[in-house]
DNA sequence: CCGGGTTTCATTGTATACATTGAGAGAGTG
DNA sequence: CACTCTCTCAATGTATACAATGAAACCCGG
């Protein structure tokens, strides 16, 4: 334990945290307490702080300093408009790049997911899911749009905690994911880009359908 | 002057220096030696350099440390990837917002903004871009998406310096602004996606189209 | 009882000293 | 002559001390 930079560590600790809802919307961040806890000085947590700034996790907010956050829903209005932006387009591109061999392997994946969600493994449909994204990013080749994507994966997570884990909507996923997979297989720009149209439609919706925590409460680990 | 916080003031005179080339791409960026140059010390300037890792402005060099980011023919394409996909959604949603007195207004400046640009007065027509800019970032209230643009917009002022203030340009740019703010005023979102993608790749074919000054070499300030 | 000014003190912003790392030079050997 | 191992040192990473800021408490006059 204890490997690599202060500020990395740092850094993971308080993004894990966040995305667990381990620190919940609003809370303070001081630096004095924060480095306390986490057994480190202030100048490597003020690094850490920075970033989780740059990442949009932590807000400044007049006087208080820092604080984590909030997830209200108009920032998941605001976070599916630029998803729906970004998800369309990534898709479309990775069908132009025609690199068939690894979008058929996950389609036909994605085929068997719903087994996976049906036996209650939902840690192995999550990290298929994990698969898709990595494979997307890897044809695009472009770093902008890697790292835009990379930032609204990063706030998706903690608004997943608000409703998923549904397996009825996950087994509907599956399908909506695997019908991405094969437009992009089969080099079908337009298509893949319809098909995540949709696919975020049905997600928003199913976000939307659950009742809402909007007060920031913080969640057990699981 | 020396006001403000030491960190903000090298943030603003870094940024400022690289997208004007004074600090070409590649050139190696270190701490003390920065720190000395702007009169600061190391603490201040590595959180404004971390800024501008998060910009991606500048980027972890394996050994060497810090660097200006490159600016190859790769990255424009990705740039304009990522800026297609933000531009043609924010030009739909602002047109679905129906905010049409701004836009209005907007779409007449435009209208006389060829002679602007024919009588030499390019910073009035830049300015006037600028305004739209805004106007598009008000009217979409999605702090996400704005961040998104945002940054794309700070990478584009850096690719502009390679290739534009060519009035032919100029004055058909304001052409295809003008209809973009038209079809925002009148609530028409497909019209207004379409005409943003048209004036994308009709801006991407003329910065391709210029001699590129591909090697990283500084320029001379305006 | 209320408003305004002042003081206090916690918190952030900055500087500097110390620790650690890794790249490059140099010597030694096959 | 090439290769590798070690050593050196300059650079970054971290801790801590000091400065400055601003928010809350408190006092005092009205």
């Amino acid at each position: 334990m204890a490997t690599g930079r202060a500020s990395d560590r740092a850094y993971e600790t308080l993004r894990r945290e966040i995305l667990q809802w381990r620190l919940a919307p609003g809370t303070v961040l001081g630096e004095v307490e924060q480095a306390t806890r986490l057994g480190i000085s202030r100048t490597p947590l003020r690094e850490a702080l920075s970033r989780l700034a740059a990442d949009g996790l932590v807000e400044t907010q007049t006087g208080r300093g820092l604080v984590v956050a909030a997830v209200s829903p108009d920032a998941v209005r605001g976070l599916f408009e630029l998803r729906e932006a970004l998800e369309t387009a990534a898709a479309a591109l990775a069908a132009e790049r025609r690199e068939p061999t690894v979008f058929a392997e996950l389609a036909e994946r994605f085929d068997g997911a719903a087994d996976l969600v049906e036996q209650g493994d939902l840690d192995a449909y999550y990290a298929l899911v994990a698969r898709f994204d990595d494979a997307i990013d890897a044809s695009l080749d472009n770093a902008y749009l890697v790292a835009a994507l990379r930032g609204v994966r990063t706030h998706l997570q903690r608004i997943r905690r608000l409703a998923y884990d549904d397996p009825a909507r996950l087994v509907r996923a599956a399908s909506e994911h695997r019908t991405i997979a094969e437009a992009i297989r089969d080099g079908e720009a337009e298509l893949a880009r319809t098909a995540t149209y949709v696919h975020l439609r049905a997600s928003l919706r199913h976000i939307r359908s659950t009742p809402h925590l909007d007060a920031a409460r913080p969640k057990e680990s699981p």
